[in-house]
DNA sequence: CTATAACTCTCAA
DNA sequence: CTAACGTTGAGAGTTATAG
């Protein structure tokens, strides 16, 4: 039987923002989305409040001032660094694990059925803490949905679990009682429609969804939750995926910091986008047909002219050079824009993703060296970037001062990976 | 008509 | 001081279109 543990840190950003301002060990925190906007993380005090996950920052001025709540700009540099000591640990107590997101794995715990496995779970919990110092909960099961539950138990320390929950250790009679006290939209994989139309039918409890008819379920919903189900009932349907594959698609897009109105200062934020993207596609050595951009105007001002237009279209030969795609892109945009809307947001999508080097010539082409030089100009650009930080070398088109540049007012210093940002750490 | 492409919906972190 | 509401990706299912 195979056994799963999945790791996953409470409170992530919050936490990684809590490690390096001690003073603010006990106080409400929390961390904002791109552009400060709404509220991404709560530290447990922030959840004590009442603080509604992805609720707009601006809403919840009075409340903060009220109990003195910390907001943080979202500092990925530091969390993925983090992210990353956690996992380094993590590999110490299984060699096939999977990195699920930023701050969760799956651990395969296949041949480990003869140990202690709470205690085994208790000794990862704290190990990334001493060592990283961020706290994390463990949950272990016979399916990833499962250990997804157990992993909810443990932080909400039901089933008499502290930190660590091992379904596996229930007796058939505990299960029933513990999933008969569970929401089904607790379940992985239902989400807020299909938690409805659950209710519907008078499937309330996570007992209820593991005992359903799977046939009936694939029918009345999909495939998908059938899946769900079987896993519930101890049969693994889902792999340990440990090598991430290839993206079929790669996605850039931001709001901006203020509306924008022009087409120029739009031209460089979809230049800027696509430097990106371009960079990710060579990260995964791999070469795009067609690219895909998009304008947005504020949807959450209905009074004003909404305009939402994007366009697809296919390249004549797969690339990764930047110039070729930030021209198309930039191309696909001056097509999309309209005088006289208030631009909020704005995306690039690279797909159809195949890796370098394995295309088809073109009939008409000589095979030239031309590829080869912008391959090697391409890797000398990343080299760059990655050795003096991202926008150390870029195109023209990308300008230096963005009037539509991202808020990012009440961000951390990177602690962790970046020489600059000490000198305002040790000013304190 | 079928096969495929394009689009929509849902979910997750 | 103002005004202020995320990003990225996958997969399945449905609808539109081409041949």
């Amino acid at each position: 039987m195979a056994i799963f543990g999945l790791f996953d840190n409470n409170n992530f950003y919050a936490s990684c923002e809590k490690l390096f301002a001690p003073r603010l060990k006990d106080r409400p925190v929390v961390v904002l989305s791109n552009n400060d906007g709404c509220v991404v993380a709560r530290s447990a005090e922030a959840k004590a409040l009442g603080i509604p996950m992805g609720e707009p920052w601006f809403k919840l001025q009075e409340q903060a001032r009220q109990h003195g709540i910390v907001a943080f700009s979202s500092n990925y540099e530091l969390y993925a660094d983090l992210s990353d000591r956690v996992v380094q640990v993590l590999r110490q107590f299984s060699p096939n694990l999977e990195v699920y997101s930023i701050d969760e794995s799956f651990l395969s715990l296949d041949g480990f059925g003869h140990i202690d496995l709470e205690e085994y779970g208790r000794q990862i919990r704290e190990r990334v803490l001493q060592w990283v110092g961020l706290p994390g909960c463990v949950g272990i099961g016979p399916s990833k949905t499962l250990a997804k539950l157990a992993n909810h138990c443990a932080k909400k320390s039901l089933a008499g679990s502290d930190g660590v929950c091992n379904l596996l250790a229930l007796s058939a009679g505990e299960l029933d009682e513990l999933f008969g006290r569970i929401e089904v939209g607790e379940v992985w994989g239902v989400g807020r429609k299909i938690d409805a139309r659950l209710r519907e039918m008078g499937i309330a409890s996570v007992r209820d969804l593991r005992d359903a008819d799977p046939a009936m379920i694939r029918t009345r919903f999909s495939v998908v939750l059938e899946r769900t189900v079987r896993e519930l009932n101890g049969v693994s349907c889902l792999s340990l995926e440990e090598v991430a594959p290839d993206k079929q698609q790669i996605m850039c897009s931001r709001s901006f910091g203020e509306p924008v109105y022009e087409l120029d200062d739009l031209l460089d934020a979809v230049a800027t986008y696509m430097s990106r993207a371009a960079e990710k596609l060579r990260g995964q050595q791999g070469e795009a047909t067609a690219l895909m951009v998009f304008l947005q105007t504020n949807p959450f001002k209905p009074d004003e002219p909404q305009y939402h237009p994007s366009m697809t279209v296919p390249l004549p030969d797969p690339t990764a050079d930047t110039r070729v795609l930030v021209q198309w892109a930039q191309r696909v945009a001056t097509r999309l824009y309209r005088r006289g809307y208030a631009y909020k947001k704005a995306g690039v999508m690279l797909s159809c993703i195949q890796p370098a080097g394995v295309s088809q010539g073109s009939l008409f082409d000589s095979p030239s060296s031309t590829d080869a030089k912008a391959g090697t100009l391409m890797a000398l650009m990343d080299g760059i970037n990655q050795k003096w930080g991202r926008g150390a070398i870029r195109l023209a088109a990308e300008r230096r001062h963005h009037p539509w540049q991202m808020r990012r007012d009440r961000m951390s210093p990177r602690y962790t990976t970046s020489w600059a940002d000490l000198p305002s750490v040790l000013a304190k």
